[in-house]
DNA sequence: TCTCGATTTGACATCGATGTCAACATCGGC
DNA sequence: GCCGATGTTGACATCGATGTCAAATCGAGA
């Protein structure tokens, strides 16, 4: 019922092993005899047992993706859908496991669990890339691992990035160039260091236009869509006077900043400039479209499956060895919608 | 360096067989025996590799979920993390697989690639649950799997549901109930059988209630924010008279639809009730919070995995032995909340 | 034609678990 | 004290691929 590779090789007149070459693209192999082997394996339309593979060879032909669900957002969707296309392009397949930072040894826990899977690496994008117990026990297991966007510890591990500072500084000079003098923030989770970054970047280009940061401004959230309409509906509800311009670290609390605005009669951005961060796909459709900041995360995370498959980056690259950790910068993009004009 | 079920064995003083009988709670192991190995695989760190398992047992440990990612939203990835956390109470992992029913040939390519994976079983969400090609191919390759609300074919496999078609009627009613006569209707997917049934049990709620369903005002969607944008867009640049509500067949849709109204300088309820489908986590934050209808979406795709696990259902339960196909119904709600009040 | 070295191929062991089946231990009933 | 029935345990084969290493083959140069 089940065909294998004794099968290809009776049928096509050699031995299991020389077809195991074929599928492996190994040399050595006669080109003509190469194509009988490939024929064959179309005919029967023979599938390489994973099991028998991953048991005998050192690889499992499997990446790991740790998210934290709570955060799920356009964000984590483009870090999801871009891993599971370049996985299916390079004949890999993915192995998602929700983390919860906050539950009591949940990282161990996971890591655990996918201990008998063999991964051959596992993506870390935010915020679990800094969750320190987590990176402590990939490391004690010897897993390879790519960190997106840390911010931090940057020599620790191959990771994939864009220049979080640099963007926020040029979203805030935007909005400076626009004529705003009392521009708001709100923040990313603290424990993010991207998050710290983009506020970094935005402290910096206000100093550097002569502006102070009012800190009564400067608002805690969590990146998502309720804790932006949080921020900004306190903010909204005071009394004293308000910024005219709000830049908030990522779409989903734009767009929460966006209703909460509504809520108290502004529109956006005739009453209330309002700019985001990543180019979700709800920024560009929401009403109005929101001014954002592209991240390439689908780039950025296909290119950490590619190291992770890449056996050059195979085994703790940058740890030992004294290479230095892989660092790939991928470049950003100011796109200017409706959520921002001159107040 | 790494842990086998021999290191495990020897240091028992037991053989891997008995080992093994306690790993998977086979009976015939005597509990003061069963004691000892457990505390040996605790002081070992013992992890069994699930290549060797899937190698020589049947069960991979594997279950997959096929998905449509254009359509990703609150729905999808409700789905997702109910199948995440029932997997990992059970031991299993969960293997995403996205499909595009557009592109020529994409199911039959995916089933292909997990062939080698063995998979314990495959659960088919909307709306590929209803996507002819790739059903036929599961079929083929004799994968047990269990759809999700398809809607129609019901007695082609397992399934679990809810009673869209009662669930749309109570809504509609809840309207009628308000005071709303003239009411639109924002469509789903044309080939999501269940989205028919929604529209269907709006349709007999309308007629019972005495009230003709004006066909200018099914407007047709795609399950999508940007969809139900433009569908209450389209309606509310008419000339003619308008309906004081609006039943978009879910969640994002009922987002966009309420953005789309503010466009137009419309406020949801005062001047137009809207409402959606789902109970999708956005519904709940934006404002106004959406008045919808609660599908237990986690528990449903839990019960799905709990079928695929259960050996009873483990293979193409439902097609031969003439035992009818497991047919799951789960309770709705309505969830009132403020964007529909009467007219 | 023969030889040496490089290339191509296959025999066999191996990965780490579980299935099968036979051997052994235990127990109650006669 | 013996018997069969039941419960417990382990020896060994097996799943389907790849790694190792030796054998076979090929080709060029003498």
């Amino acid at each position: 019922m089940i065909v294998t590779i004794k099968d290809v090789a009776e049928r096509a007149g050699v031995s299991p092993k020389t077809v195991s070459r074929v599928l492996n693209n190994e040399t050595h192999v006669r080109p003509q005899l190469r194509e009988t082997v490939l024929r064959v394996i179309e005919e029967l339309n023979y599938k390489p047992n994973m099991f028998a593979r991953g048991l005998s060879s050192a690889r499992s032909y499997l990446i790991g993706l740790f998210i934290y669900d709570p955060y799920w957002s356009g964000y984590a969707t483009d870090i999801q859908l871009g891993a599971l296309r370049r996985c299916r392009e390079l004949g890999y397949h993915l192995v998602i496991e929700p983390i919860d930072p906050h539950i009591e040894g949940a990282a161990e826990q996971v890591v655990d669990s996918v201990a008998g899977l063999r991964l051959d690496g596992v993506i870390l994008p935010p915020p679990l890339c800094t969750f320190e117990p987590l990176l402590a026990r990939i490391e004690e297991m010897g897993m390879a691992y790519v960190r997106i966007s840390p911010g931090q510890d940057m020599d620790r591990s191959a990771l994939v990035e864009i220049d979080e500072y640099a963007a926020a500084h040029e979203m805030t000079r935007h909005l400076i160039e626009l004529g705003h003098r009392d521009i708001g923030f709100v923040e990313g989770i603290p424990t993010h260091a991207a998050a710290a970054r983009r506020y970094a970047g935005f402290k910096t280009a206000m100093a550097e236009a002569g502006l102070t940061v009012n800190p009564d401004w400067v608002l805690p959230g969590m990146f998502t869509f309720q804790t932006g309409f949080a921020a900004a509906d306190e903010l909204l509800s005071r009394k004293g006077p308000l910024p005219t311009a709000l830049f908030c670290a990522n779409d989903d609390m734009a767009l929460g900043a966006v209703s909460a605005a509504r809520k108290h009669g502004l529109e956006a951005p005739a009453d209330l400039s309002i700019v985001g961060f990543d180019d979700a796909p709800a920024a560009r459709f929401s009403w109005p479209p929101i001014t954002t900041m592209r991240q390439p995360v689908s780039d950025m995370v296909a290119s950490a499956v590619d190291m992770l498959v890449d056996p050059k980056y195979r085994r703790d690259a940058g740890k030992d060895g004294g290479k230095p950790a892989p660092r790939l910068q991928l470049p950003f993009a100011l796109v200017q919608r409706q959520s921002a004009a001159t107040p």
